[in-house]
DNA sequence: GTTCCGCATGAATCGATAG
DNA sequence: ACTATCGATTCATGCGGAA
């Protein structure tokens, strides 16, 4: 039953994407560090170097993915000097050049992000969500991350008569009421292409740690079981555990040993709970 | 009591711009024609030409704006190609070179956003609102647009312990401890970056590109009563008819003659009203 | 007077068909 | 091969007429 694989490499993320497979990946999902000047745990990247040090990266990422893959690249602009900065913008710009498709740009919109003031902008709640592809034709499982339907609609088909659920239109072209007949019993539509997720408070040390349910959606979304996630800043492993729980194979990558440490403690935890399963399983 | 005018000038945008005065205007709200949409009204712009149209006009805008003024671009790029196309962000980044400050980008959540399916793509729900300046500094006036606290942050606020409350954070940047205990009984709180308006969809001739909420928040934040609001593209002059109900001077530019025809006739509809009001007052 | 329901109408996008 | 036009798809909203 247990084909899967969860790895989590340390190193730097250039480095060991280079010892990766080419067209390897089915969908690669990731937040790398944010732009700062401060040198703190990833040792920093200035908003004017960013992309001098992402497309190297980006580079590699396009060899590892299959042609049918995406990647989902989770990133927002800092502010600098009361502007927001145009790195991410012309990060865009140059990874088209790089011979990426620019397919789609999703909205994180983060729900519970916290009250504060400033002077001059209000509280960012938004994230860049940009889906990059290489070829036009990829995979997209849609049916996979359907969600409930509008309340609107819920009260009116709990509402409609008997006369308007046998009806079969012929009216007009409008086509109306030949759907809603049709809409019976639909309990989900398909959704957009902004997500709102609440930002999970984890007391993990990671700062910049996105909730399951964002990997999650993207993992439903654009793989199916079996097929392999890539996130080159693995940071606290929530790709990892959330493709692991979704039966993907999964393979992670992060450059501080601390947080590989926490990961694969947590991936040694977990397989020891499935030999015991197993064994249970055996004994019964 | 009524020293405020609304005014709706028709021709080419970039031509009557030239007409006006220089740091006249302390607020400009729009939806230029997007490329290629309403090519029957508008002419449409291509989107590989839509950055040399627009251009021109920006560095107008940028002239009448006065310095403590802001700019909103309401604006999104489409598909092109199964790829979204980049000259939206091609066009910050010129107008940066242009000399305006790209201070924010605000996002427009469309809940009715336009139905459809694709194979690889879900319905686009949002589009951006470009915040531009003249200068760091710029009139704001946050109180304006302060809004109902959110059910997530009571609970937070009625689960704080004491030391939460009494807590005078000091430990990282994020202000969290301080501003909960400037925010207990409080009942309103200043919004975030992201709006959530849906798009009316009257039953009339031209359906306004916006909803009223979108630049009634705007002309509020950055506006004071006598103030100026100009709209480069005034359409059906849903920002006309906003400013002038938050008593803001108003001017519109509108090169489709029905458009202005009937922004007008609404005018002196009001006008109308305004006088037969001014009478009843004087007969009371 | 309420509430309820029919309906038109969207800043759309893709793929097929036609010139 | 490259462009132009057209039909199919889909769902939230507000208005107006009806119960």
């Amino acid at each position: 039953m247990d084909n899967i694989t969860t790895k989590i490499l340390e190193g730097d993320s250039l480095d060991v994407l280079k010892t990766l497979s080419d067209n390897s990946v089915d969908l690669i999902v990731t937040s790398p560090p944010y732009a700062d000047n401060r040198k703190n745990t990833y040792g920093g990247h200035p908003p004017n170097k960013y992309n001098e040090w992402f497309l190297p990266i980006s580079k590699e990422l396009k060899r590892v993915l299959k042609p049918t893959g995406t990647f989902i690249l989770n990133i927002k602009e800092k502010v600098t000097d009361g502007e927001r900065n145009t790195y991410v913008l012309e990060l865009i710009i140059k990874m088209r050049e790089q011979g990426w498709l620019w397919t789609e740009e999703f909205i994180w919109h983060k729900k519970n992000s916290f009250p504060g003031k400033w002077p001059n902008r209000f509280r960012d709640s938004w994230e860049r969500l940009l889906q990059f592809n290489k070829e036009k034709k990829f995979a997209m499982y849609q049916d996979a991350v359907k969600v409930e339907i509008g309340d609107w609609a819920k009260d009116r088909l709990n509402k409609l008569s008997e006369t308007d659920k046998k009806r079969d239109n012929a009216k007009n072209g409008s086509g109306f009421g030949k759907n809603v007949s049709n809409w019976l019993g639909k309990e989900t539509v398909y959704p957009t292409n902004v997500l709102h997720l609440a930002t999970e408070c984890n007391n993990k040390n990671h700062s910049a740690a996105f909730p399951n349910s964002l990997p999650e959606w993207f993992i439903k979304l654009f793989t199916k079981e079996n097929d392999t996630v890539l996130d080159p800043f693995a940071g606290s492993g929530t790709t990892l555990f959330v493709a692991q729980s979704l039966r993907r194979n999964s393979i992670g990558i992060e450059i501080v040993s601390e947080y590989v440490e926490e990961i694969q403690k947590s991936l040694n935890e977990i397989e020891k709970n499935n030999i015991q399963t197993k064994i249970n399983y055996a004994i019964a």
